[in-house]
DNA sequence: TGCACAATTCGCCAATTGGCTAACTGGCTC
DNA sequence: GAGCCAGTTAGCCAATTGGCGAATTGTGCA
């Protein structure tokens, strides 16, 4: 493997590796339906807030979510849609999976 | 987020998972060429056998590939061909994604 | 100014990941 | 059977991940 492609393999792996948790997933499920502010999230989600600003900024560094403050209120977005289109492909492989993961 | 949806988060990120590693994602990429054997995958990664047997054993465990003894060798194949429009996404996602990861 | 709320950042910690070497299993050939 | 090659499993270890509470920053309002 070229140390170029290696470059690539990478790089793309670091935007799969931030959908690859089961909060982020629902995150950005619930932002296809619109914009939320964090505490929003952190509501939907029963995690504490700390936690679900660290998901978000994860998400927004890899280009998935963006932010824009308005007042004291964070609202995050989608900003890839084909990122629902790539959900799609996963439920249909979901339903043929099987066996343990151990690694 | 109901107990259901949320065995449905984890089931999806599972899979995804599988595929947040470069070289996972060399494989599937090089198996969406053909079949290869373990041997054949670990000359062109660049790590050792076992590394590679476990990755292989890892996407096996999710449905992402199947394998076939012949010999002493086993051959891998990808069962689940919709990973390629699956990257696709990914890679135009790539190119306007920014700014540092930190979790 | 002072308080409350929204959000992020900082330390800390347990669990997971991913690499290696060593050991083991199974098939083929001499 | 002995030796060799292909592959997996096991044990170890360093690095990363993901959770929490505490502390910090910033905005709006009384």
């Amino acid at each position: 493997m070229s140390a170029t492609s290696q470059a690539q393999y990478k790089a793309r792996s670091r935007i799969i590796k931030a959908l690859a948790h089961p909060t982020r997933l629902f995150i950005v499920d619930e932002l296809s339906r619109g914009e939320r502010c964090v505490r929003e999230l952190t509501e939907l989600i029963g995690v504490e807030m700390p936690t679900v600003s660290r998901h978000l900024s994860l998400l927004r560094n890899v280009g998935i979510v963006e932010d824009e403050k308005r007042g004291a209120q964070v609202f995050y977005r989608l900003r890839r849609l084909c990122i629902r289109k790539f959900l799609e492909c996963i439920e249909t492989m979901q339903t043929n999976s099987q066996g343990t993961d151990s690694l």
